[in-house]
DNA sequence: ATGATAATGATATGGCATTATCATTCAAAA
DNA sequence: TTTTGAATGATAATGCCATATCATTATCAT
């Protein structure tokens, strides 16, 4: 991956845009819009090296394939819709968790889902 | 799946007396000692019904495969230890999340995960 | 204790996300 | 513009978890 194509710049665009963490799927989805015959491969292909440049970072939720956003956010969590099941980030944290791990274990790291439902699919269920 | 079998009973007191979620192949490891010849395929065969029957719940952790505690514990959280991998249950909730999603999106639910070193990582640590 | 049949265990199969293969295309250096 | 090999796209192969299959075993109502 050391030439930049169409593809590859489509694809970390598609990321980017989007504003939200993307399923490969998503990824060739929104990407195929600039670049039509682009194969879901040639997704994985620069997804894995991007991820590995620190341009795309992994996003793992309970239950679901891995989704990929732009590296570098400070610390963050997720939202998923549970009707579009689409991701978003959520800017804020409830902050320290120690407290809550049992005595005698050290806490490092967490992470935190929430699920309820988006802007957009809640404003279809009010009507 | 009607009547009672050594299988089954080993299956759901391996997970009852392990107190925390198992992995489909922790619960054969563990019930394996009370039935040496029990297969992996009844261990699945067992799991499904017992979730079914309300008697397990499945527990999923970002990136990993389902785990199965028994049901019924009231709202609660994990704790995975980043050395043994192991999941543990945390009997405690940073409390209501609504106010940290974004504008116009409604929380439901939730999942927290706690990250670090389990009681007998950290103690190994410690040496 | 016996018989009907549910459950088991070994293993083949399925499902699905991801990776490997390879002929072809195309980016970019000369 | 030519050239070269990296990147692509189509698809086969892989890997893994879970389920289906089926001959055998064992539960439990009678």
């Amino acid at each position: 991956m050391e030439r930049n194509t169409r593809q590859r710049t489509a694809i970390r665009d598609a990321i980017a845009l989007a504003n939200r963490p993307l399923l490969a799927q998503e990824v060739l989805d929104a990407a195929q819009t600039q670049v039509p015959g682009l194969g879901i491969a040639t997704v994985y292909r620069n997804i894995k090296s991007l991820v590995e440049e620190d341009v795309l970072q992994e996003v793992r939720l309970p239950g679901d394939n891995p989704r990929f956003e732009i590296a570098g956010h400070k610390h963050h969590h997720h939202f998923q819709c549970t009707q579009c099941l689409r991701v978003f980030d959520v800017n804020a944290c409830p902050g320290d968790m120690s407290r809550l791990a049992p005595a005698g274990f050290t806490v490092e790291n967490h992470d935190l889902t929430l699920y309820g439902h988006c802007k957009d699919c809640a404003a279809l269920a009010a009507t």
